[in-house]
DNA sequence: AATGAATGAGACTTCATTCAT
DNA sequence: CATGAATGAAGTCTCATTCAT
């Protein structure tokens, strides 16, 4: 019985993901240079040569993951759409930071990992360049509506302290006092805080 | 007549200094593993087996790397040495970053090359590391001089700003407003605005 | 279509005999360090990365060598097993080595390239002793199983006669009278003269 | 005050034996192709560099190593001169195998690096044969004085026992009953039991 | 006579990519 | 759609040899 033309697709979409999920992690894990095709195509359960019939080089395979990337990027701004009071918006923003942390080093390990590729600098510069353009107008926003002074400039302080906070922790996960700066944070943009 | 050994220090040091800086920046540029010891040879205008010479394996070069920068991050130190107030301290450290940023883009770009390349991860974690907590260690002394109720935690998120907007702006050189960023930075972090 | 396990197995199992069998040769000939992974690829006719596919070292490479040499070796000791005479044995003994000697030359060459070649010695020196103790115990039962006085020694000494010879046939082929000796030796081993 | 030109002959023949003396101590130790020049230079104290002024090539030092084995080896026949008597010569013989074992595995080490050399296998080959024709005539005549049947087929019997004998201990230096074998070996070719 | 810096060929090894089946 | 054998370029590293001093 041949299959129909919708269960071949579901078949390439299933194994496509497969390929990509492991790419995904392995990137993160080992670097871009540091992953062979063979390690994904293990990793996969598939053939080498079923990779390639997916994407039709390592540097295609690549492009793909920022693709992914890009999916589950738009997803943490939903969260923030869930409440009006940009005082909720920003704790939902920061707890959401320190939460992710683990999900952010793949994302940090990957963003490295890429941006020193000379054949993707530009991509994963772009990349990274329209996400922080899209969350600090989103943060923008929050700090208009809260009215502070610097809107922009503060936006970017937070964003700031949170990405530097993420490299920090990343880097010395053993003794940076993670709780301690979280609820610290917290509390420095609270509504009593920032309002004066 | 052989030459003194004065003679061949002075070239061992030479030729030793000239691959060691074609390396900091191709490493930089290029990430470790994108990086062959060719490249690094071509670009100090020395042989491939010359390179051998200095260095015994590509992770030798690298760890040395690693000693150059460690200099030169001593160096940073002992510039806030030259004041006694605190304020003035941070203002020569926001400062710093920032010439520094646009400088030598390099050493930043080095720093998170390494700090995310896994072949280096163990000693440019312990790097990472015993900087930050050498840094944090300063400023904490800084922040509890000025006298802030939360010193330790202060001085993390100062350190943070000024690491996450070093990413952010070289993520984004063309757009991101640099200058703009340094001035709000210092008169939030001046006199009129700590104490109050 | 893909190939079936077993069409794969067979094509691996022929493609690495085929290396194996250039390996064997090369390293008889030119010893171990004398011979490139681009020699053995050469003579077998296939690409210096495919011989990578299957062997994961030179020294790897080499580890198979004494594996084969090792199941030619037991072939040996199963012709003694065809009478039950030691007198007949001795003889076969005997004959074998000399057969082996202008029909296998490589064998001995390899034998004693390995013995002596430092990076092997380890395992070499295993191998060879191991062989070494399995012959000259089932020599040492030969000539228990005449009844001479020494029989250990008897064996010891047989041995080192047959592999001395063999060294020096292989020292000077052109001028060894290596006939008149082989029925030198089968006459000094017959039975009319060890009983008397 | 110039030096004579006698004083710098010496000077010459003291650092040219040094760097033979090495060479042989360290081709024996890690094979031909297993040692470098560096290797040489430095365990004689001499610079790479003036070795080359020594030896034109590497190459050229190997022959010259063979140079010295002529010598050593020349120096084991005029031992046997020391008596007339030919059961006493034997004897000699025996024992001196078995004292310079130790200087034998050096130079067994020495050949067979040699021999898988191609650049120098002829030199070795014709080396080793003419050692081993010198050896034998000398072997033969005594058997020939002692009035045994077959001289020269005893002579290379003997002398492959001593060979192989050589062998096995050195493949096998914990084990190898290597006293045990000495004295078999002199009483077996004692006058009481060559004549009878 | 003496030094060791410098070169370049070639060794081992990895891996993206192709291809017969 | 699927497999993994096969290739070849490129990377890390070693070493005989040359050469300026």
């Amino acid at each position: 019985m041949p299959r129909t033309k919708k269960q071949f697709e579901e078949i390439r979409k299933n194994t496509r993901d497969l390929i990509l999920d492991s790419a995904l992690v392995l990137f993160a894990q080992k670097g871009f240079k540091g992953t062979s095709i063979n390690d994904i195509a293990k990793a996969s359960g598939v053939s080498k040569g079923l990779a390639y019939n997916y994407f039709k080089s390592k540097n295609d395979l690549m492009l793909a993951v920022f693709g992914m990337l890009e999916n589950e990027i738009g997803s943490i701004f939903n969260v923030m759409k869930s409440t009006e009071d940009p005082f909720e918006k920003l704790k939902i923003i920061i707890d959401l930071t320190f939460k992710n942390l683990k999900k952010d080093e793949k994302f940090w390990r990957l963003y490295m990992s890429f941006a020193f590729q000379p054949e993707v600098q530009d991509v994963a510069g772009k990349f990274m360049s329209e996400f922080l353009s899209k969350a600090f107008k989103e943060l923008d926003a929050v700090f208009k509506q809260i009215g502070v002074p610097n809107p922009k400039e503060e936006s970017k302080i937070l964003g700031s302290i949170l990405d530097g906070i993420s490299i920090h922790y990343l880097s010395d996960k053993e003794h940076y006092p993670i709780d301690k700066m979280r609820r610290f944070l917290i509390k420095k943009y609270s509504k009593d805080n920032l309002v004066l």
